[in-house]
DNA sequence: TTGAAAGCGCTAACAG
DNA sequence: CTGTTAGCGCTTTCAA
C-alpha cells in the first residue's frame, strides 16, 4: 500500500498527498483532512526509504560511546536523546565496547546509512575515522576533555584540571603518597588525567614513584585489580586518585577485602560522579563531569550545525567541579547525606 | 556519485555494477575484480535509501528497553548486539525511559523505518503497540517475566519462582516480617514480583501488612523513598525484598542514613544481580537474572524468524537462580569475594 | 556473462 | 490550490 492508493482512494493525485505530508499549508483544509482520514483508515505510513531517497535526510542522528555499560555514558545519552526526541529526532545508539574494530564498523555503517549527525566521545575515535567523518561532510560534534584543532563542534571539559583538583584536593588534607589507577592510555582523556595528577604533585613538590601508576583499563574488574597490585607494593600508597568512578568501585572493593579501612587507611578520589558514587560505601569523593549537560549542549550544537547547513564549528566549554564525599576522609563530606 | 558513475568508469552498464554489489558470482571474475577497484578507487558506497527502496531490508534491528540507566538492560543490550553483529546487523537501541509516549513514538518510528526485527522487554509495552507490531508483520521477540500467549516469539523467566525464591530465603533465616519495594505495578514483572513475594509468605503460614508494600518505581531515588517511609512505621519490618537491584540500591542508602546496619537491623534481597550488587557494602543479595543469555538468545531467536521468513513462535525458559551475598544476613554469604 | 529498461514509493518543479 | 511528471539510486527481469 502506497501513496498512489491513497490518492486514489482520495480522488486525488499522488502530488497532493505527499504535499499534506510535507507542506500540509498548501493544502485546503478540506482536502487536508479528507485525506488524513483516509490514511487513517488505510492505516498508511508513507515509506521511510522513498522518502529518504529523495530528501536525502534520514530524522537520525548517531551517538557513538566507548562503553555503554558504564553509566556516565548512558547520561550523556540520555542529554543527546532528549534534544533529538524534541527536535523528532532518532538518536541512533553505537556502542564501541573500546574496540576500534567495532568502532570503524559502526563508522562506515553510519556512512552508509546517512544519519543526519553523529556525536562521539573524542579522544576514544581513531584519527583515520576522523577523517572519514570529515570527508563524508557528515556534521558532527566532539565530546572532549581538550580543546583540539578539529573541523567539529565541541563540547569540552578540562580534565587535566579536573585531574589536578582531585589529586590537590588529596594533598590539602596532608596526604603524600598518592598513587593513580589511570584509564586506557590509548585516549586522551586518559592521558590528560595522569598529567593533571603529576601536575598537582610537582606544584606542591611532592613526586609520585612509576609503580603507583596502574592502568585500570576503564573496568571495574580492572580498577579492583589495579589497586590489587598497589595494595601488594613494599610502600602502600595512602590515597589513590582514580581516573573514574567506575574502576573506583573496583578499587574500594579491592581495598576492602584486603581488611583495610576507606578513607582511614587508603583515601579515594573518582572522577565523573557517577549516579552510583553516592551509594558507595563510604560514599565516593569524585570529580563532577556534568555528563547530562554535556549530552544536550552536543546535541544542541549539532542541530545548530544540520539546521543552518553551514560549518559553524563553535567549542563550548563546562568546567568539572570537585564533590567532597566520605571516601577522601576530608571532614566536610562526612555529613553528605544521599550524594548532595 | 552513484552507481552510473562507477559503471560509466569501470567502462560497463549499471547492471552489472549492482550484480558485483549483490550476485558477485554472476559476474566474471575479471570484471568483479576491476570493479571492486574502481569502487576503492572513487571510494564508492552504495546508498542505502535506493537499496532499501528496492531489497525492503534494512541489515537493522531494534531493541527497546524500558530505562537504559539501568544496567540490566545494557547487559541485555550487550548479548542483543553481539549476535546482531555477528551477523551484520546492526542495532538500534531504543530508550522509553519508562514511558508509553516514548514507547508508543518509537515503534511508530520502528515501523516506518522498516527495521528487520525487534526485541522488546515483555510486560513493559502497551498492548495496544504490541498489536501494532503484529500487524506490521514485524518480527519481534520478546523478552519477558512469564509466557503468553503472544504471536511473538519469547525468552523468559519466571519472575514469581524468583520472587519466591528471594523472600523463601529471607524466611529461612528465621526472618518473620518481610516487607516489599516493588517496581511500577503497570508492567507484569512488577506484579509477578509482588504475587511471588506473597505466595512465599502464604506457604509458610506467614502474612505481610498492606503497609509494608510500596512501590519503588524502578528507580535509585524511588528505592530510597519507600525505604525511608518503611523505616518510619510504627513497626519496622526486619527484612526487604526489593523488586530490582537498582531500587535496592536506593533503599540501602536510606537504611544506612537511618544509622541503620545491614543485615543485622534490616535484611535486604534483591533481583537482577545488577553489576553493582557485588560492590555495594554490604554485598547485596539477589536473584540472578540472565541478562546476557537473555539478550543472546532473544537475537538469536529474532534472527531465526528473519532468515527462514516463518513466523516459527518458539519460547525459550531461563531460570533464575539465587544469589547469596551479604545483606540477607545468611552466614554462606559471608565469605563472598568480589561477588563470586 | 552482460546490457537495456522498468520499476521501488516518494518529492518537488512546473504547468495549469 | 491541484495535477502531471521527471527524477532520487538501486535491483532485477528480460533479451541478447
Amino acid at each position: 500500500m502506497n501513496i498512489r492508493d491513497v490518492a486514489k482512494r482520495a480522488g486525488v493525485s499522488v502530488a497532493t498527498v505527499s504535499r499534506v505530508l510535507n507542506h500540509p499549508d498548501q493544502v485546503t483544509e478540506k482536502t487536508r483532512d479528507h485525506i488524513h482520514e483516509i490514511m487513517k483508515e488505510m492505516d498508511y505510513t508513507p515509506n521511510w526509504f522513498a522518502r529518504g531517497l529523495n530528501l536525502n535526510r534520514t530524522g537520525l542522528i548517531a551517538l557513538m560511546v566507548p562503553n555503554i555499560i558504564n553509566p556516565i555514558y548512558t547520561e550523556i545519552a540520555k542529554g543527546v536523546e532528549e534534544i533529538a526526541h524534541s527536535k523528532g529526532y532518532s538518536t541512533f545508539l553505537c556502542n564501541s565496547e573500546d574496540s576500534i574494530k567495532k568502532e570503524s564498523d559502526y563508522i562506515e555503517m553510519l556512512t552508509h546509512r546517512k544519519v543526519d549527525g553523529l556525536i562521539f566521545i573524542g579522544g576514544h575515535l581513531d584519527p583515520t575515522l576522523m577523517e572519514r567523518i570529515e570527508k563524508n561532510q557528515l556534521p558532527a560534534v566532539m565530546i572532549g576533555s581538550i580543546q583540539g584543532d578539529w573541523k567539529f563542534s565541541q563540547v569540552y571539559s578540562d580534565f587535566f584540571d579536573g585531574a589536578q583538583k582531585a589529586t590537590g584536593h588529596l594533598i590539602e588534607s596532608g596526604i603524600k603518597n598518592i598513587a593513580h589507577i589511570s584509564g586506557d592510555l590509548r585516549f586522551i582523556e586518559s592521558q590528560e588525567k595522569l598529567k593533571g595528577y603529576k601536575a598537582a604533585l610537582e606544584n606542591t613538590g611532592l613526586t609520585w614513584e612509576d609503580q603507583w601508576i596502574i592502568s585500570g583499563d576503564d573496568s571495574i574488574e580492572g580498577g579492583y585489580l589495579a589497586a590489587k597490585r598497589l595494595l601488594r607494593l613494599d610502600k602502600i600508597p595512602e590515597a589513590i586518585f582514580v581516573a573514574n568512578d567506575w574502576m573506583a568501585f573496583g578499587a574500594m572493593d579491592a581495598i576492602k577485602t584486603e581488611g583495610l579501612k576507606i578513607p582511614n587507611d587508603i583515601a579515594i578520589v573518582g572522577f565523573d560522579n557517577n549516579r552510583m558514587s553516592a551509594l558507595m560505601d563510604p560514599k565516593l569523593t569524585t570529580i563532577q563531569l556534568p555528563a547530562y549537560r554535556m549530552g544536550l549542549t552536543a546535541c544542541r550544537l549539532l542541530f545548530d550545525e544540520i539546521e543552518s547547513g553551514a560549518e559553524n564549528r563553535t567549542s563550548i566549554y563546562l568546567p568539572v567541579t570537585l564533590k567532597v564525599r566520605q571516601s577522601c576522609g576530608h571532614v566536610s563530606g562526612i555529613k553528605t547525606i544521599f550524594g548532595e
